[in-house]
DNA sequence: ACCTGAACACCGTTCAAGT
DNA sequence: ACCTGAACACCGTTCAAGT
């Protein structure tokens, strides 16, 4: 008899790498610690020398998938900005379990900080005030990210950002002018809440004023 | 000695408020069949009596909440949008738990499919065609609803309402009438998600631009 | 009609032990 | 250094039995 697995070292790549896979089978909900093990050919236990917990399992794999996001080709902060919605859009529509394996954190990861960062980035470059980025990014919401921002279960991020900002101003500068610049508006440093949902909606209301009278058919269209 | 608890028989409507104010209190991630009987005093299967089993429980649990929503009593489509957005915001903020437990169903239950048919009124009553009422109701998103439209996991909502369009037209003509618009125009009878999609980003990216052009400090402002 | 007790097939995770 | 076995404290849910 041949041995038919030549069971290569289990290392925390191959299992997250596997984790990818099994939940793009079978959803998120079914993957499970004794069942990626099962997988793997190894007892649940062995899982547990190459990966914290199943928080830490699930971290590793939303920073496998967003840091292959990527970079944007274009020029011109319009056709960036889309780029990378849709391609976010198309990285979503392959890991169905991302957006709300993202959504059940606390926090961000540093991978999908340093994202959040990089979007910011094309949209202060291009000269707009680091308020309205900050509202503009709210109002793109989950489809710029794949993901709600406000849904962080903490939904302190923003100020824990604030507070090291010194240390992650150079890896992180937009999203920690956004943060400073948020946190100067409120007493407590973080963001308010309520005015940035009431400029969302305005925006939004606005926007579809002007569908309404001008009676568009198939929609603004920018690039093309 | 003295009965305490004056052990009223459980019923479904007892049973689904205790559920609320236990997962209101702890979470939804806390809330477990055996940890509810425990705060009613009670065996974990004496639930089962008046609930089918934890997902009817959570839909329960939805329909109360989404049944309590106000109806706005302004006059004028943009200060009733804005009057169902921030009550929706509103809820949202009471039972943090909403969210995730509307998207973690197939399909929306009937009372949220109600609630969806009552927006879809406003927009439409306003004159506003059926296609970019689908349109505006996708941009607004999850801060209209509270959750996110897409996010149905079986994402089969509109192609199922349609199959039945003639027994619900008169129960929830708006979502009918927006399921068969967009149905029309594909082959599968099903809504096309990347010219949604496509609709959706032009329409920020819009008015994106707008905010740069004018470089607005404050946002538009509608009311008031 | 309503509630109970014991049981089944699962979870994530610990600890001490094997090689 | 890496993997294992047995165990612990949980889940949702079933079934047959109690009152």
């Amino acid at each position: 008899m041949y041995t038919v697995s030549t069971r290569r070292p289990l290392n925390r790549d191959r299992v997250i790498q596997a984790a990818v896979a099994y939940a793009d089978a079978r959803g998120l909900d079914e993957l499970t610690m004794r069942g990626l093990a099962a997988e793997l050919g190894v007892v649940p236990m062995a899982l547990y020398k190459h990966v914290a917990d199943k928080y830490d399992l699930v971290g590793g794999m939303i920073d496998a998938v967003v840091a292959s996001y990527r970079t944007p080709t274009e020029t011109g902060w319009q056709a960036r900005l889309r780029e990378r919605v849709l391609n976010a859009r198309e990285r979503v529509s392959w890991h169905p379990w991302l957006r709300s394996a993202i959504e059940s954190r606390d926090a961000p990861t540093a991978t999908v900080l340093g994202y959040q960062n990089a979007v910011a980035g094309e949209l202060i470059e291009s000269g707009l005030a680091v308020d309205l980025v900050h509202h503009a990014l709210h109002a793109l919401g989950h489809r710029l990210w794949g993901f709600s921002p406000e849904a962080f279960r903490g939904a302190a991020a923003a100020p824990s950002v604030a507070e090291q900002a010194t240390q992650l101003a150079e890896r992180l500068p937009y999203v920690v002018a956004i943060a400073v610049d948020a946190g100067s508006r409120t007493r407590s440093g973080a963001c308010d809440d309520d005015a940035e949902f009431a400029f969302t909606l305005d925006l939004l209301l606005d926007a579809f004023a002007r569908l309404h009278e001008r009676g568009w058919e198939s929609g603004p269209r920018l690039s093309g």
